[in-house]
DNA sequence: GAGTGGTCTAGACCACCCT
DNA sequence: GGGTGGTCTAGACCACTCC
């Protein structure tokens, strides 16, 4: 066994000795790895050094481990999401909803776009992309709209179903950041707790003074990524992104 | 000791308590927290399990261990930065160099901005604020520059440099992504492998075709966040972030 | 020297998958 | 039933910090 670094940790050479068959594909995407005993008795380390290496591979989102199968190469798939556009994602992708409820926004990561302190509409969903899922979402909405409009919430766009009623987005405000997953999202994605996420929160102001829409889209670090482009020649630092956009 | 779910492993439980803990304050920012062994003790497992669960918060972001020392919690303080602008950050950030090198960009995560396959300047630096590494900056540029604006490029920003000597950016690439943390990134920041980091990866055209500046940077998710503004009602689809902006 | 976190080990049990 | 990964344990050694 080559050994690229000396100063490293056994576990930390291990992982990089498989992170680098990875990359050379000695190991290919959606096929296994040998198993932590085998790894144990060729790298001549304990299986729990081997786990320890795999488990950061994992929360690198290099490998999958499922219990009683396998450890498999993860295929990379990352879409590359333009920002300047009023709906929120996809037109060919699947909604799943998830759940809909009424709900203050307590996350205290959504204080930086100042949401209301009262209780709104709040729509949870899945959008799916590829047969696998893709962002969650989770929107909150003023509750005082009719009934059957809300009932279209958990399917759609919300965006979508706003403009249907001929509310328009007039101001959008986005905070892009990354946040280690936990909770619903671990869940939902198959990701262990920790794993780096995109984080795009959202605050949406419309021509109906009385509508305004807050939420987040959280997906996997290597599902999703965020794409902008500024022209600064036709004015004073304004941004005119790509000129028209219409689908 | 309470536990707030079941069917949660044991270092879940414990991670969820302590979580819980900071949360509370009873564990107080910047302040230590019990040792493995006591924190052993008072739950009643294993010192290896505690160690699991202090891991997975390290990785998480919400405290960092020292060896010798101890434990203590991490004090949040992310920064919230507009993108729609030109400089690449702060006026009253400090700059340290770290390298000025010539390299090919190999970075596969560059690949979404195109970038030329010849060889560039490269210019690594990392910039502080509030005495603390803010983000780590890697530019490339064309070499084919005065050698005395190269030296320039390592204490300041790139876009100041070019424009002092009249090189203007007219276009911005901004492509912004989640990743974990891997090599240099580690050790500037102090943070373990696989941390969540915010990535900014972009590409500036500007007045002089020979000039193109490509570059990256990177920052823990915790230090940074990324902001920006639409106003749709001033034309169709077009985006003019918050008006004017001059410092 | 006592206490700390980081690493590594051997060994055990479980739930799961496949044949 | 044999193989897999996930969990948990006891025990050891090291490098480090602080007194």
């Amino acid at each position: 066994m080559s050994q690229s670094q000396s100063s490293l940790s056994l576990h930390e050479t291990v992982r990089e000795e498989i992170r680098s068959r990875i990359a050379a594909g000695t190991y290919a995407p959606e096929s296994p790895i040998p198993s932590t005993a085998m790894l144990s008795e060729e790298f001549g380390v304990s299986t729990i050094t081997v786990k320890r290496a795999l488990r950061d591979l994992q929360a690198a989102g290099a490998i999958v481990s499922t219990p009683g199968k396998g450890t498999y190469v993860k295929r990379q798939r990352r879409l590359l999401r333009q920002l300047d556009v009023k709906q929120p994602f996809l037109d060919e992708a699947s909604i799943r909803p998830v759940s809909v409820t009424r709900e203050k926004i307590l996350d205290p990561t959504m204080a930086s776009i100042e949401p209301p302190t009262h209780a709104m509409l709040c729509v949870r969903k899945t959008i799916w992309s590829d047969d696998a899922p893709l962002v969650y979402d989770t929107t909150y909405v003023s509750t005082d709209m009719g009934d059957q409009i809300v009932e279209e919430f958990a399917g759609h766009f919300v965006v979508d179903v706003l403009e249907k009623h001929g509310i328009h987005v007039v101001k959008t405000h986005i905070v892009i950041d990354a946040a280690p997953a936990a909770g619903m999202v671990e869940e939902i994605f198959g990701i262990p707790n920790g794993y780096p996420t995109l984080r795009r929160l959202y605050k949406m102001v419309t021509s109906d003074p009385n509508v305004t829409v807050y939420g987040v889209l959280q997906a996997p670090f290597d599902r999703l990524a965020c794409k902008i482009d500024f022209d600064w020649t036709s004015g004073k630092n304004s941004a005119l992104p790509r000129g028209r956009r219409r689908k």
